[in-house]
RNA sequence: CGGGAUGUAGCGCAGCUUGGUUAGCGCGCCUGCUUUGGGAGCAGGAGGUCGCGGGUUCGAAUCCCGCCAUCCCGACCA
């Protein structure tokens, strides 16, 4: 249940899920839609979001692949030409019945993703090996009918991005597979500061029409995990339903080996559960609309003064690359605006007063990971911030890692493992058996998460049917959202 | 789809049991004055088809029936 009060948000220890619904509200990053399960991105989570895009887009272009955009609305019947595809996402599509005044002959679906337009068009743009690979992306909206919608989490309609590539053979696609995983690793650590682990699907945790299916696992900060990013390997199975053909070099009609990835707004949910606190959100400098914060302080002329400091100050900074605002509201009192800050995540605010600008300091405070606040010569912050906030998104990430080693536990019997997976991560042998992964479902709400790419190779019994260990290493079992 | 709960001002709630003048409270909002270094104060003000439809009644936020919606907990999922 919501506070009452109007100040700060449920603590985390006292009820998780009311810290997350009323955080994401009161930091102005989302709003409930009008109709069912749907949010509203405001100014300030949108800016996070197109600054994991642009980091992301970066990278998939870096890496050979083009933009392309392809329509909202298919039609149903090409869902149904790969049958698991279609078995997989039947629940939960939303289908276009009525157009135009009319009933319409074939119904659309909203696309819940893309494979299917996408394979479709690509077996018309296909024909010759030297068509491939063929290396798409897109930027775009999905619709998924999922039975319990959470902001960002699982919303009925989220942004995300989806590759989608055609090869020549399995072992180009399954690199290209990998290299999709690498850049969502990439970008989970680098700019999110999410201590991922990349790892492979088990059968049972499989995209609907894969052959395999990778992933990059994160922890949030009540143990559970988070599936920030998938990349999947096709192999003939879309290529076989829509007909996506090439003339190989020896002059033989092949099928293609395609593959298609995805990251969604959901990152975003990521961030906010992976390093928020009981005061609020704490953004990674990297996505932080605003990475530095300036607070006037003062009255009357003073004001006035302060003012104008703190407007040059903030031009200095925006000079030096970083992205400043200046809280200029002149109704809300100093101690109101450091409270919202720290709710809304800002990574490093600067307070300037009468009191600094005589002595021609400010006061930094760091959002986290620094005791106390520190007094720093004005003229000196344009050289210094840029560092402070590089260390900081260092600092983020390391925490996020020493506490996901902290909750994982390697474990060898079931009762370890049921206390490790009420916490956080176990690390297990298991049989590979779809019926002992439902056993161990029901028993813990834990599901294997992943087999981890780096796990050292190793066999043994099953943690719960003491049958043969599958996969050869350990695998990361987890209550997920 | 199963279990639980809730719909009253922008937000959070009280009022309903036991029907009765003009439906209250806190926060927020507007105006003015005083304030501003950790969630400012005073004064004045605006804001409501009490989720929707029907019924009972002289009279319904309140009682009855139906519907709708949303939220929380599970199962499905990025």
């Amino acid at each position: 249940m919501p506070r009452n009060d109007d100040h700060g948000v449920t603590p985390q220890g006292e009820d998780f899920s009311a810290w997350y619904n009323e955080l994401v509200t009161k930091a102005q990053l989302v709003d409930r839609g009008p109709a069912r399960g749907t949010m509203v991105i405001r100014p300030y989570g949108y800016r996070v979001w197109e600054l994991l895009q642009s980091e992301l887009d970066t990278r998939i272009k870096d890496t050979g692949h083009d933009n392309a955009y392809f329509p909202l609305l298919i039609p149903e019947s090409y869902l149904r030409r790969e049958a698991e595809h279609v078995e997989g996402f039947a629940p939960e599509l939303a289908v276009v019945t009525h157009a135009g005044g009319k009933e319409l002959e074939e119904p659309l679906v909203i696309r819940p993703t893309s494979e299917t337009v996408i394979g479709e068009m690509m077996s018309r743009w296909i024909s010759s090996h030297r068509d491939l690979p063929l290396l798409l992306n897109q930027w775009a909206n999905i619709v998924r009918w999922e039975l319990r919608p959470r902001m960002f989490l699982r919303t009925t309609e989220f942004l995300w991005q989806e590759g989608h590539t055609a090869h020549a053979d399995e072992a180009e696609a399954l690199a290209e597979t990998m290299l999709a995983l690498d850049l969502y690793t990439q970008v989970a650590r680098d700019v999110a500061a999410l201590a991922v682990v990349p790892g492979e699907k088990t059968p049972g945790e499989r995209f609907a029409g894969a052959a395999q299916t990778f992933t990059i696992e994160a922890m949030m900060r009540d143990g559970r995990a988070l599936q920030a990013g998938t990349t999947h390997y096709m192999a003939t199975n879309f290529a076989r339903a829509f007909g996506i053909q090439y003339t190989s070099e020896a002059g033989q009609l092949e099928y293609c080996h395609t593959t298609s990835w995805g990251m969604s707004t959901r990152m975003i949910g990521a961030i906010i559960m992976a390093h928020g606190d009981d005061k609020g959100l704490v953004l990674p400098p990297n996505l932080a609309p605003y990475q530095v914060v300036v607070v006037p302080i003062g009255r009357g002329e003073q004001f006035d003064s302060v003012l104008a400091a703190s407007r040059a100050l903030a031009a200095d900074l925006k000079q030096a690359g970083i992205r400043v605002h200046v809280d200029e509201r002149t109704q809300l009192s100093p101690g109101f605006k450091f409270n919202d800050w720290e709710l809304r995540g800002a990574p490093i605010r600067i307070e300037l007063g009468p009191r600094d600008l005589d002595a021609g300091t400010a006061v930094v405070a760091q959002r986290l990971g620094m005791a106390g606040k520190s007094t720093l010569a004005i003229a000196d912050l344009a050289a210094t911030l840029p560092g402070m906030l590089a260390d900081y998104q260092d600092y983020l990430l390391r925490r996020a890692a020493t506490f996901r080693d902290e909750h994982t536990a390697v474990v060898d019997d079931w009762a370890e493992f049921v206390s490790a997976v009420s916490t956080g991560w176990a690390l297990a042998l298991h049989c590979g058996a779809a019926a002992c992964e439902d056993d161990i479902k029901a028993e813990t709400a834990a599901t294997p998460r992943c087999i981890p790419l780096d796990g050292p190779p190793e066999t043994g019994r099953c943690i719960r049917c003491d049958a043969d260990s599958a996969y050869g290493k350990r695998v990361i079992f987890g209550r997920a959202y």
